[in-house]
DNA sequence: GTTAAAAAGTGGTCAGACCACTTTTTTGAT
DNA sequence: ATCAAAAAAGTGGTCTGACCACTTTTTAAC
């Protein structure tokens, strides 16, 4: 499963190499970084090889460049917007377990909203998943969290869901054993009622089964 | 406040000419862009400006390529992660509301689980807050908030909360109304105790109020 | 028709050049 | 000595050409 991660990246390993030599030379944010030539001579590297590693931290948001001037570290408050997605570029999964449990943070909050207004729990997309469970036996896990995360209308939290979701996929992207169906129905008709707290009983539930 | 960003970005160019080339082409996930030669004929730009923009493209996610093979677009499960941060990178700020409203999933999500784990409620950060609303009268609403994200010890849901409370900035980073002291009292109290009902009703209030 | 070799295509990397802009240094007049 | 203008150095922005390693396609031989 490393064999390919491991293989050969040397754009990125410029890019880890960036990030080792800011953090020793405790480089500040605002503060300015060595220039392209002299980072291609430190690196061993052509300079058009650090211009792409710098230009990918550039779309980041990680620094700043002034033409003529350098090129700068970016301000602290657009770091953490960095962290949050090297944490899945740089395929830093040491906390599985985050992930996890975020995205069911996202997943309790909608059931909640959508059990709360009339409008949202008696859309007739619900129904449809009880006709396919009697039909089919069985419906995509994913499938039905997705529904629930698209009703709520927010987009932001959709797609957060769905960066989530995507690294978090084999737990999720299968139909329901025959467990579950039961479950899930308790659910949503749960939810269809507007009982959230019943739903929300049976998420957990649902959860804790897998 | 466009001035600056209008000016001149041929590097951000590339890349939004490379999206919309893509669009027009209809070229779908999997599929094969063309080579770096012609796309550098076709821009009418030099391979290395495109090789900047395809490899932030590529540490984004957006794009696979293979030695040898060609520059091809990535599975849709990775492009979720890119809108997620062309979002906040390209400034497309076009939903603040849900911005505010998905920090404030997470605020009331860290809100309920310390309430409801023993140690975490009881932790003496909590009198802290108590002291510096008697003493000084107000204490920084963005504090009280990241204190409560932290102590979850979910990291990942404290840096998205982080990427959120950076953009909602001017509403959060700022003392405490002397309305608002009571209500913070009520919440950090209500939390220490366990009583989660009345803790998020009092959160609710206080978000109310801005 | 199959297979092996050759060719073409493509990404990966480097080196050098030139331009535009900024910063620093030097110069010269007061 | 001071200050302003000019020159120099530093830096990012871009393009070109070259070579290598790898993959895909074509060709040639059987």
């Amino acid at each position: 499963m490393d064999k390919q991660t491991e293989q050969k990246k040397v754009f990125l390993e410029i890019v880890q190499q960036l990030r080792q030599l800011i953090r020793l030379e405790k480089i500040q944010a605002g503060e300015k970084l060595p220039s392209e030539r002299v980072l291609s001579e430190r690196l061993g590297v052509g300079r058009s090889s650090v211009r792409e590693a710098l230009r990918s931290l550039e779309l980041l948001g990680l620094i700043e460049t002034r033409h003529g001037g350098g090129t700068f570290l970016a301000a602290t408050h657009k770091h953490q917007l960095v962290e949050v997605l090297s944490m899945f570029i740089l395929e830093d999964e040491k906390s599985k377990k985050d992930v996890e449990y975020t995205r069911q943070i996202h997943e309790k909050e909608a059931i909640r909203v959508i059990s709360c207004t009339e409008i949202l729990r008696t859309l007739p997309v619900w129904d449809s998943f009880f006709v396919k469970l009697e039909i089919e036996g069985a419906v995509n896990c994913r499938d039905v969290l997705r529904e629930v995360l698209i009703t709520t209308g927010n987009r932001l939290a959709l797609k957060i869901w769905f960066q989530l979701a995507a690294y978090d996929g084999d737990r999720l992207n299968r139909n329901s054993t025959d467990e579950e169906k039961i479950i899930i129905q308790t659910m949503l008709k749960s939810m269809q009622l507007g009982y959230e707290k019943e739903a929300l009983q049976a998420y957990e539930q649902w959860m804790g089964t897998v």
